[in-house]
DNA sequence: CTGACTGCAAACGTTTTGCACGGTA
DNA sequence: TACCGTGCAAAACGTTTGCAGTCAG
């Protein structure tokens, strides 16, 4: 994965090993939270320490290349910023997925109904996905 | 307000002066994190502990009494459980709205592009109130 | 070459726990 | 009365920070 440096370094944020080994384990396995994240990263670079884990998804995070999706019942996941999109969370598998919803209903009737001006929406639908129901 | 104690009991769980003051202040102010919690509480029951309001928050969540709110950039809020609803957020006042939304296209959506079933829907929209546009 | 980044360990703030006492059902 | 709930203090937990050494630009 070439790009990753260069979007890195697009964000005034250098592009090391490690940061790389972040992206690249999320752009694999999706959602990770902090521990799954470190966990995976360790395999790639076993001298990593989870406090660089920490301090590179807040840098990260405030420089717009990662998000945080606060989930129900359960440790923040983070992801690669892509296009605005709800998630799906399986409670059997625990699996989460990208969903992109329709939201002008949403935005039309927080409008309407409470005169709020806004475009940032946050969905996510707790249920049971394709292969475990 | 005489109907807390019932709504303890209900769940089990004894009616105590500080579950029932978590419930009143929750009532009056809607939405509140744990420590402003402690602090409306502690205006009633000065000798509250914060231990005593983690305690009784989680115990109440458990039994369905109250819901956590995950918000973006915030500490979660905590509320008294009613109909399913959404959630506005002001990033100008920090007031909390509770709003109503049609969810069927979500739900539809999830449905027919995904195959995913639910009926568990966390919708929170950022932006501005009608006090602070 | 220089400032940003790293790993480590210590510090920090938040939440939970153990215990003796008190209050609800 | 029996047991659940309380307040307090200590412990546990997750996250952040300070520092000396290292590396990317």
């Amino acid at each position: 994965m070439k790009e990753f440096p260069i979007l890195l370094n697009q964000n005034q944020l250098k592009a090391t090993p490690q940061r790389i080994a972040i992206l690249e384990v999320l752009q694999k396995m999706g959602h990770l939270n902090v521990d799954d994240l470190f966990a995976f990263v360790k395999k790639k670079q076993s001298s990593v320490s989870l406090a660089t884990i920490y301090t590179n998804v807040n840098s990260m995070i405030n420089k717009m290349v990662l998000s945080e999706v606060k989930l129900p019942n359960r440790k923040s996941v983070y992801e690669i910023i892509k296009i605005p999109h709800g998630h799906l969370v399986c409670t059997k598998c625990n699996t989460i997925y990208d969903a992109e919803f329709s939201t002008d209903t949403l935005l039309q009737e927080a409008s309407k109904n409470h005169e709020f001006k806004t475009k940032k929406t946050d969905i996510v639908l707790e249920g049971v996905c394709k292969n475990c129901s």
